[in-house]
DNA sequence: TATTGTTATACTCTATAACTATA
DNA sequence: TATAGTTATAGAGTATAACAATA
């Protein structure tokens, strides 16, 4: 139960938060982390054009030709309206097509084209780079527990939908 | 490299992202996972009428009376602007109140009312009700090593700032 | 000059209802 | 009738510049 340190202390400083409380609440600390990945992906993907959500967008494309939108949007967990500007903005860039499926007319076959193909490449391999950087902290069976933790949280959270 | 599940699959199948980029991209994992646990946290502070924002100042009030509106703002990794209509939302819910600092008059002392107590108290319990549930399936080592791994990941981004 | 809290503002992300065209 | 994509819209959360009061 420490007091907040001086208010003598400079703006660099960061708040020793001294609780026992939030220490154990996780969403303050996914949020944190979150937040600090986020903002480094944004940095990472300023020079292609992209943010965190037209990647995301982008790379499930390339690696999975042919995915019809509401796929996209359940793996990318936003809702169908949501995915539309997105995919605005890539088929303008023409990185992306929306094209026809013969069997179901109401639906969008999504394929990148070769540029956007060739913009995926450049981009995965620059957020690789800054993930290892990011995550240089953690051996690598942290880095797998990470993952494997996030994963399962996801899942409980599907189920419980 | 599997080819999207069969369109003809309902919509309550989830799409199995069949790619290795995604799944090395934390980010991804990241964002999803922070969603669930946030959607949980929203059902769960409803009654109580709290948000995630709202929630984490009134606890970090609560455990570090006499907090300045700076301080809290950097404890929550928000900028001070949006932290005041937080504050105003907990200030006329009469759950915190800003006091003139006498040494600084430009500053504001935050602390919790009584109300303000209980409340967190009571919000605080369910809270932690709810997140042993939705971490169930994680035995104690690897939530321990979920929360130090984004503990790490947050001092990380510091550091680069 | 610099800092605290504030206002105004803009941008992104998210969420829902309702429409259209197909099935 | 149900589904795929769309439109419109509203609500959060986030970020920056500029101001008044105070240091």
């Amino acid at each position: 139960m420490k007091k907040p340190a001086q208010t003598s202390a400079t703006t660099t400083d960061i708040l020793m938060v001294s609780d026992a409380t939030l220490r154990g609440f996780v969403g303050y600390h996914m949020k944190r982390a979150f937040n600090v990945v986020q903002a480094d992906l944004v940095r990472t993907l300023q020079p292609f054009e992209l943010r965190m959500l037209t990647y995301s967008a982008l790379v499930l494309i390339v690696d999975n030709p042919g995915l019809r939108q509401s796929q996209l949007a359940d793996a990318m967990d936003i809702e169908r309206p949501n995915l539309v500007v997105i995919l605005d903005e890539l088929e303008g860039r023409e990185l992306v097509s929306r094209d026809r499926v013969p069997t179901d007319r109401r639906a969008y076959a999504l394929t990148a084209t070769p540029a956007g193909q060739l913009l995926c490449k450049r981009a995965v391999a620059a957020v690789e780079a800054h993930e290892r950087a990011l995550l240089s902290g953690l051996d690598d069976a942290t880095r797998a527990t990470l993952v494997a933790a996030l994963s399962k949280i996801e899942k409980s959270g599907k189920s419980r939908a």
